[in-house]
DNA sequence: TATCTTCCGCCGATCATCGAACAAAGAGGG
DNA sequence: CCCTCTTTGTTCGATGATCGGCGGAAGATA
């Protein structure tokens, strides 16, 4: 219904995201009676959704006794899967994290070893985090490909061969599985853990390739075959030389992709293979290599600088390999986004570096997991049974 | 509330979408009780939303009756205020046109000037209509800028002189009034006209200049300044000679917009002062206005080719002026979209002319007006009062 | 210590919803 | 033509959820 909101999952919503720390609060925000509350709160409590802690400061009166999500009990984990490594998190239901540990993985090996390997990891953070098997509720999992996110398959991935329409939420039997792309949940993770304010955010990631999460409404927009933010093949103007390994030219990330900027560099007499030396070469002073990068930023932000029209967001954050030295990239991103872009779209536009780092994909993941179990519908059932 | 929905709004909005044509239909698809049912329509019809006709097709027992929104009584009202007129549809709250006119009028008259033009249409169409003034229940309206959508005040609209700022809804006193971009508004009666089973589209005007209105999730996507969808300044590429009204080179609407290309051909020796011109210059065979044309297209398509792989639509609808000559448009669009963009995104993307013409603005300006009056929250306090 | 304020649980009153029973209206069959 | 079956719609008592007042709890204030 639309009206009063007032299910056990509207209760714990407001919990979770902080709106409601009493019951006070929870019967001023919905509007039902302080008995109703307290009895949804009962339910909660009884599901082991949500505990009291001790008494909070008083307003003059008794102290209302604090609500919050009961951490115990529950994990959810995040997983990672980048073509190189493999990152796990346990965490529990308010997003904290428990464990986490990445190890270096080919993601070639093919589902059944990587998928194998999350597993015993998985079993590793459980044990390190004293909670058993079946306290994990729902696992996410960020892959470096696209996905049919309802059903989570990878679609006709480039980089992840054997992967093509493997059914990965049947490997794990006993927990929901939610897969999505990695720069999907690297942009939920940003968003929620940094900007969790903003309707409309672009997370872009400067690695060897070049791509983008959407946040519209506060939530992930996929597009119509979840291919959505795939900005790395985009047309850059005057590179009509750069041949682009998707058989067209002048793509963005043939231009100004981590992998492109190390084959320019060979070229030039200073050798580097992928986007990390770039960086490393940045970081030793090297001037060419400093140029390459803020030029690649002029080009990401000529890309940008249309996305800003378009889509009207009001942060970017750049993530990546290549942010690491987002002080260079970062001016000649904001430099093109500010020259090309509408002044109404930049007035309140923030452009910034990722604040949530290495492990916003595997975060993203968790939190993508554990706002499915957290959404309305599944706590109401959860209550009811 | 999130489970069970019942209340009389999402009553109405199942009747209102066609999903439910009779109490059964309700009763099944709601999950309530086939009384509680009956008490919702009773008031629902008590209100004057809802009418009942006469029974409908037996399947066996007793004949169901059909149940529809009640079209007397109330009315709405689409405003398309363009550059060089202005269209007014009176509309029922099933979103049929009762009435409608279209006069030419200059938008730089000023506020005053054109909504006292568009009361006194109004009332013609009212008086034509057969309803009075109090039947009205909400006006939306489309204007050529941008517009903040929550105050429906007119932003820094380039070609509105006299409009910025100015509380358009203030003007009506009587009744509700949602303001929104004449290209969102146009979007959206495309969309629920021709398209209502997709999520996502884009439905692009070319005219004098270009611009996008954007449907995600079945809404329009506004972003966070409200200018989302501004594309006539994107950047295309081998076009850096061509200067732009808004003071960069290249973009989009210079070398690709209706009043660019009728520079272009009066350059060449063919005169043509707008859009239209260049349309019947086209329609009368004229082969350099039409290879103008299919190159507009491929420059669009340029564009849309990246908005694609970033926002991957179901459905791009192109309208405006240009669209008259969509044969020859769309040609350079699909071919340029198909070779630079993504095959995932590309392999269900349909792209079609504005199959609603020339009233799509009026009309989706009305849509914006029903659809917030029949918005569930709005129906409660309605039936509630 | 007394009083005030706020918080929280208890409990009877109230209200919405349900579901069974019944009436209505047509189909189909003998 | 009449009888039975099916589906629809309404009526009404039963049920269960919600409300709101009351009183106890717990701290602030004086």
């Amino acid at each position: 219904m639309t009206p009063a909101p007032g299910s056990p999952g509207d209760v714990l919503t407001l919990i979770s995201a902080g709106s409601a720390t009493t019951r006070s609060d929870l019967a001023r925000l919905t509007g039902l009676a302080r008995s109703t509350i307290s009895q949804r709160v009962d339910a909660l409590i009884e599901s082991g959704l949500v505990q009291e802690t001790e008494s909070g400061e008083s307003t003059g009166g008794r102290p209302p006794r604090q609500l919050r999500l009961h951490t115990d009990g529950h994990a959810f984990a995040g997983v990672d899967v980048g073509a190189t490594h493999c990152r796990v998190a346990l965490m529990d239901i308010s997003g904290e994290v428990l464990a986490e540990c990445e190890d270096p993985l080919l993601v070639t090996e093919g589902p059944e070893t990587v998928l194998a390997h999350v597993d015993t990891r998985l079993d590793l953070l459980l044990a390190e985090a004293g909670r058993p098997r079946s306290a994990l509720r729902a696992l996410g999992m960020g892959v470096p490909g696209p996905v049919e996110f309802a059903t989570g398959r990878p679609n006709n991935p480039p980089i992840m061969p054997g992967w093509n329409d493997y059914p990965i939420p049947e490997h794990f039997e006993d927990c929901v599985v939610l897969v999505d792309n990695d720069v999907n949940v690297m942009a939920l993770g940003e968003h929620r853990n940094a900007f969790p304010g903003t309707s409309h955010l672009l997370f872009v990631k400067v690695g060897t390739g070049i791509g983008c999460g959407i946040v519209a409404e506060g939530r992930l927009h996929r597009g119509a075959q979840g291919s959505a933010g795939d900005i790395g093949h985009i047309r850059v103007s005057g590179h009509d030389d750069a041949g682009c390994r998707c058989g067209n030219s002048a793509c963005l990330e043939a231009v100004a992709g981590g992998a492109a900027l190390a084959r320019r560099l060979t070229e030039l007499g200073v050798p580097a293979a992928t986007g990390a030396d770039v960086v490393a070469l940045v970081q030793a002073g090297d001037t060419l290599a400093l140029r390459l990068v803020r030029e690649a930023g002029r080009h990401i932000g000529e890309v940008l600088a249309g996305l800003v029209n378009f889509f009207n967001p009001e942060v970017i954050v750049i993530g990546g390999v290549l942010s690491r030295v987002h002080e260079h990239l970062l001016a000649g991103i904001r430099e093109t986004i500010y020259r090309r872009s509408l002044p109404l779209a930049t007035h309140h536009l923030s452009i910034v570096p990722s604040r949530t780092g290495e492990d916003a994909a595997a975060l993203g993941a968790g939190l993508l997991a554990i706002e499915h179990y957290l959404s309305p519908d599944n706590i109401n059932k959860l209550v009811n049974a």
